[in-house]
DNA sequence: AAAATTTACGGTAACGTTTACGGCAACGTT
DNA sequence: AACGTTGCCGTAAACGTTACCGTAAATTTT
């Protein structure tokens, strides 16, 4: 049962193999009748095209992305997948998918099998300690767009579609101080993750523009690569934060994940939350709503964010050199978690 | 900036394309000097090979499998697709990614696009309403292998990846009466979808090889496409199931979706779980560890089934009509939602 | 009626590879 | 000296498709 092709077709029709593909490519050097006939044979002969062949010779490159994900069973980033596969659909493109699983060395890796591979652009979300100038710089080099999702790298000025994590933070820590929260830490993650840079930032500014001081004492970095560690560090940091002579009244935390292991201490310590205990965290993950208290967040989209990135590389292909970016702006989901008020 | 072919490295060293390409690829007719030198001069000009016309030349299919999903955004899906992501990687093969939004015909319609582009295979996790002889059936007479994850064809004799739902349902059933529970309700899903069939049939056959009978007044069949619906079905079902003159006294949910639901259902009208009602969930989801109390559940190995789709594709890929199947055993995961003789 | 144009199609080459085949030195064998 | 053998390499065809050019017949123009 081999695969038709344009010769097949020919030789029922006794045509020649360039008139078939002219029928098929609705070019017009052809008669309406052949062209019928054509079209009849295909579809009696169920001939589809043979991609490579015709990306060989078009020297075209395939309808594909490549989209490179830190972690795929995650739902942030499985949502990110799901805006990306949407609008492909609708640009009737194919997605490649790989897992960097947070290393940088096989994120560097897989990049090069994508442009190996021959794909149209790449959407990147890079894993935690991605190096620009090894992993990206020589694909931009090629000219293969890029568009890089959810981080930024420093001194990056190409396509991205992010999130204001500044922002983000800045409400979050404005809510606690309004809800009367006086000693506000911060369980944060190291500067190799973007997110936990501008993050950091963000509680800080906060902080001072309130007319609170910075205390170094109530900043704790921790460095995690799946759900389980987040929550560990969660809760190995708040021990520490309690074990000082001056415990903090409100966490706000660089992730959902670590808040559950704040969670996880503060139950285990008889802390109750929030009239002891201040939590925020980051993602508005889906435990976010059913942890006890309801854990206040701040939402992202990640849906869109995968959409725009699609979007965003589409016209970077079609467009000479113009360059397109984004911050979505986080909106603050408010849960029992952090309403001091209240009680 | 070009590409580098073969006959660039040709000219460079003033020799043959055929040398060129029996020099890398390990041919035998071949001077060790020479070949040196067009390694050398290969990774000197950074070459790499076009995957197309390899392809196209050897006639031989692309590296490339086709996984197509109900839902990308969903934990145990993610989690499948994990597993597929790293044994494709193990094999040196690119995953081409596919939604299928739980919809028969775009179902149908990616699995054409698939072939289309020509991958090796297809690892398929059905929609909810997929019908075998529309959707899959023409695939399988291209040759194309295709496993099937998750879920069951009547009368389907192909590869596949499964999980035994009728014994899961089985063990969860019978652990309720272990814990003295009486009367206990199920909460389904249409036949539609293999899962909900056998779950059913294990709900049943537990319950009468302990004596008790079946009463369909304690079955309800709902369906949905997502997590809210989910949830609201199993608050609808709940409702349902409490007008009833004599309600359940525990409820085996056919998702852990579903079980949340009920939980809403129980908060909103004071059931105390487990004291008054008793519930068990499926799939060991999240958030079950997150409910208060913290939801029993069946252990799904997702990651297991993932992995394990790709390697019965390769076998057969590289077998002649061998048949691949295997129902992994789901495990009981209790936690207090059920443990009415703890109180 | 001759010339110019259009219509419809076929032949050939090319995209970047791999591979069957043959050639031709150099060497050893009878 | 004639004959195999071996090692190394190039020529050409092929994978399926499309772009380009050419050309005979049909049609229009002068």
């Amino acid at each position: 049962m081999k695969r038709t092709k344009l010769r097949d077709i020919a030789d029922a029709l006794d045509i020649s193999v360039t008139t078939v593909s002219r029928a098929l490519n609705n070019k017009s050097d052809i008669n309406i009748n052949t062209k019928q006939a054509v079209l009849d044979m295909a579809s009696q002969l169920n001939y589809k095209p043979n991609n490579l062949a015709v990306s060989l010779r078009k020297s075209d490159a395939l309808n594909v992305v490549g989209a490179l994900l830190p972690i795929v069973s995650h739902q942030f980033f499985s949502s990110i997948l799901e805006g990306i596969l949407a609008k492909a659909r609708e640009y009737q493109y194919f997605v490649l998918l790989g897992e960097s699983s947070h290393d940088a060395e096989k994120e560097k890796q897989i990049l090069e099998e994508f442009t190996d591979f021959g794909v149209s652009g790449i959407l990147l979300a890079p894993s935690k300690h991605s190096d620009f100038s090894k992993n990206v710089l020589s694909i931009i080099h090629t000219r293969t767009p890029v568009v890089v999702i959810d981080r930024m790298y420093d001194n990056y000025d190409g396509n991205y579609v992010n999130n204001n994590d500044f922002s983000g933070a800045y409400k979050a820590v404005s809510h606690l101080i309004e809800q009367g929260y006086k000693n506000i830490a911060h369980i944060g993650s190291s500067d190799s993750w973007s997110i936990g840079h501008e993050r950091r930032k963000g509680y800080i500014a906060a902080l001072k523009d309130h007319g609170f001081q910075f205390d170094e004492a109530y900043l704790i970095i921790c460095d995690y690569n799946n759900k389980e560690e987040g929550e560990e560090e969660g809760y190995k940091a708040s021990h520490r934060l309690f074990s000082l002579k001056n415990p903090p009244d409100a966490i706000f935390s660089v992730t959902d994940e670590i808040a559950t292991g704040i969670y996880g201490y503060a139950h285990d310590n008889g802390l109750v939350i929030p009239e002891q205990l201040g939590v925020v965290g980051f993602s508005n993950s889906e435990v976010s709503k059913y942890l006890q208290p309801g854990l206040t967040t701040l939402e992202q989209n990640p849906v869109l964010m995968g959409s725009t990135s699609f979007e965003y590389f589409y016209r970077a292909l079609n467009s000479n050199g113009q360059v397109y970016q984004t911050s979505l702006e986080p909106k603050l989901i408010v849960r029992k978690s952090s309403l001091k008020n209240a009680y």
